[in-house]
RNA sequence: GGCUCGGUAGUUCAGUUGGUUAGAACGCCAGCCUGUCACGCUGGAGGUCGUGGGUUCGAGCCCCAUCCGAGUCGCCA
């Protein structure tokens, strides 16, 4: 039977109890990590959010105290009085491990079944149990820790932002449906039935609001929600630190930006990092990497073969380059031992995986140069492709050709990352930079149209605006990405803050002006009444505190994560509601 | 929606060509034990092999379907 606490109140955190403690009464809670029961003695780890500390009994321990003490399972919650003392074999493993406390008073405040994996760090069960009995994983030291170093991050991000003059204002959660982007979770209107709140997948329109009230800088570190499948590093619902400053032009925001995440470099990791942090335009890093969000910690940079190729006897080479795309290659320094032909076959399927059309591959072995294309070339030609590669002997080259060079870098560039996985190419230190002036439009194959690449309140560049009727694919934007080691942190823009220039935007996006009333009405008109020049960015928070903590997946900086199909394990969420609440929204129609 | 991988004791895993009673380690339970800290020793319990169907004299193993999990492509302005 489990005791109450009564008037029994806590001295110390479990972990904090150290020599300077010694010959003092104190009194820890915890759980038990761990009893060891030798008979007359008896010794119990008990384990808090600090820490681990040791319990001691011995035959001078009161008969019911010792009792307890064997009776306590793991997993149990316990209260311990004692006096702190030194030991006489010290645990040179634990930060606690010099002392240890000599109970006199135990209190079992709550009994626990045998849990169904062991909290301990790098606990080997699987994700799926785990996540069903979250609170327990939660309980292990090393996600714990996780947990409080987000907590210190966003703590540094409230600090460094109020710093800076940043005010945090909440936007609400039940917002208006906004159909382009992401799918929105809805949510039903009782009092309206049939029409619906959409959960923001940004606060987007209300920090640019909040500019036109007048806050001049806005923070918030808000919940955003997108209906779309997840990954490793995606979670329907995700953490932005989100910003919003006036009366600024880019340089601004990149450089609040930058200080912020130096800032949290040092109190987190104690990592410094360089500013100005570097720079490249999304052309370069699509030439250069074949990724608006490239993983700059290794080389293999992609590089054009089209002119060393052109009129060569390959038909697969000649046929892109005629057709207007190009060709282009990776190579693999001193690979040739790993990457076999196998292997090699393996990367050839990951490519066409990738909607690609195959590989075209040489191989730079001791016995001499194998590859797949060789017989259609002279050996000029083979040459000729090794100096532009400067490709030595253990090299590999990897070879895309198609007649869209967007399509080849972009295969490329997932190329270059999926190889370095495969020869586990060392990858260290953190990353930092910028990608600018993103293009304005994207194409769309498969409508024939141009598409917004951004939200469409996203300023283009100021010497770009002659394009814009003209010319859609020479336009560019006041938008900027942040990215880490390969990952997308964060995003923002310059926004368009002129109703004239607005109304061309919606009209070029092939809204007309009553839609873009209906939908973004509020904003246009608020542009009315003296907009200030804005901008901003969000930053995942979620995903930034992966990449500080070197986790491979979100579910491990968040504590009550979804899984791959949106459910949430611990308490099945979504699930079915009753007749009742259905039709009392007018949803009954949905069962079937 | 597609592709790949996985599901055997509470947990992590092994399980040969389809063949007797499905094993190990840890954990759990009981007993013993005066300094443990991966305590030790002795003994014990614990399995609808994800689920359903099929092939077979016989299925953990082969086939089909399905559920669950992971990664990824599509998707994510």
């Amino acid at each position: 039977m489990a005791e109450f606490l009564g008037s029994t109140k806590r001295t110390d955190y479990c972990g904090d109890v150290r020599d300077g403690h010694v010959g003092k009464t104190v009194t820890v809670m915890g759980w038990v990590q761990k009893s060891r029961d030798l008979g007359v003695l008896c010794f119990i780890d008990l384990r808090d959010r600090t820490g681990i500390v040791q319990l001691a009994f011995d035959e001078g321990t009161a008969a019911d105290v010792m009792e307890k003490a064997k009776s306590a399972r793991s997993e149990y919650v316990l209260s311990a009085t004692g006096v702190v003392r030194e030991r006489d074999s010290k645990n040179p493993n634990i930060p606690t491990g010099n002392v240890e406390i000599y109970v006199s008073e135990l209190k079992i405040l709550g009994e626990s079944q045998t849990p169904p994996f062991e909290i301990v760090e790098n606990c080997k069960s699987n994700e799926e149990l785990r996540l069903k009995y979250r609170y327990l994983d939660l309980r292990r030291p090393d996600l714990m820790k996780n947990i409080l170093i987000r907590h210190k991050l966003t703590k540094v991000t409230r600090d460094y932002f109020d710093e800076n003059g940043f005010i945090e204002i909440e936007t609400p959660m039940l917002i208006k449906s906004t159909p382009e982007g992401a799918r929105d979770y809805l949510v039903p209107s009782r009092v309206h039935k049939g029409s619906f709140y959409a959960l923001p997948q940004s606060p987007q329109l209300y920090k640019q609001l909040s500019m036109v009230a007048g806050f001049d800088r806005y923070m918030q570190i808000a919940r955003c929600f997108r209906d779309e499948d997840l990954r490793a590093d995606r979670q329907p619902e995700f953490t932005q630190i989100d910003l919003e400053m006036s009366f600024v032009e880019m340089e601004d925001v990149l450089s609040i930006g930058e200080g912020f995440m130096k800032r949290v470099f040092k109190e987190i990791l104690d990592v410094d990092i360089a500013l100005p942090l570097p720079r490249l335009t999304y052309k370069e890093a699509m030439e250069r990497y074949g990724s608006d969000k490239p993983d700059t910690r290794f080389g293999m940079e992609i590089v054009d073969l089209s002119e060393t190729v052109k009129g060569c006897g390959f038909g697969v080479f000649t046929g892109a380059i005629e057709n207007g795309g190009s060709v282009r290659a990776i190579k693999a320094d001193d690979a040739v031992t790993k990457l076999t032909r196998k292997e090699i076959d393996k990367l050839t399927d990951y490519i066409k995986g990738i909607g690609g059309k195959g590989l075209a591959w040489i191989r730079y072995t001791e016995e001499g140069i194998a590859s797949s294309f060789a017989k259609f070339m002279t050996e000029e030609e083979m040459a000729a492709i090794a100096s532009k590669m400067d490709a030595k002997t253990g090299d590999v080259i990897m070879i895309v050709a198609d007649t869209n060079t967007n399509k080849v870098l972009s295969q490329l560039g997932s190329l270059r990352v999926e190889v370095s996985n495969r020869l586990g190419i060392e990858k260290k230190g953190f990353n930092l930079l910028w990608i600018i002036e993103f293009p304005f439009f994207e194409y769309d194959e498969e409508s024939g149209e141009w598409l917004a690449m951004h939200h469409p309140f996203t300023s283009p560049l100021d010497e770009c605006l002659e394009y814009l009727e003209t010319d859609k694919s020479k336009v560019r934007a006041k938008a900027y990405d942040l990215v880490l080691n390969g990952i997308e942190l964060s995003s923002g823009s310059i926004r368009i803050t002129n109703p004239e220039l607005q109304g061309r935007m919606f009209a070029l996006l092939g809204m007309s002006d009553e839609e873009a009333h209906e939908k973004f009405g509020f904003l246009t008109d608020a542009f009315k009444y003296g907009a200030p020049p804005h901008g901003g960015m969000g930053i995942g928070l979620d995903r930034l505190c992966m990449q500080l903590l070197e986790c491979d997946s979100l579910r491990d900086v968040i504590a009550f994560p979804k899984v791959q199909n949106a459910m949430e394990l611990m308490t099945m969420c979504p699930a079915p509601v009753d007749k009742k609440t259905l039709d009392e929204l007018a949803l009954t129609h949905t069962l079937s």
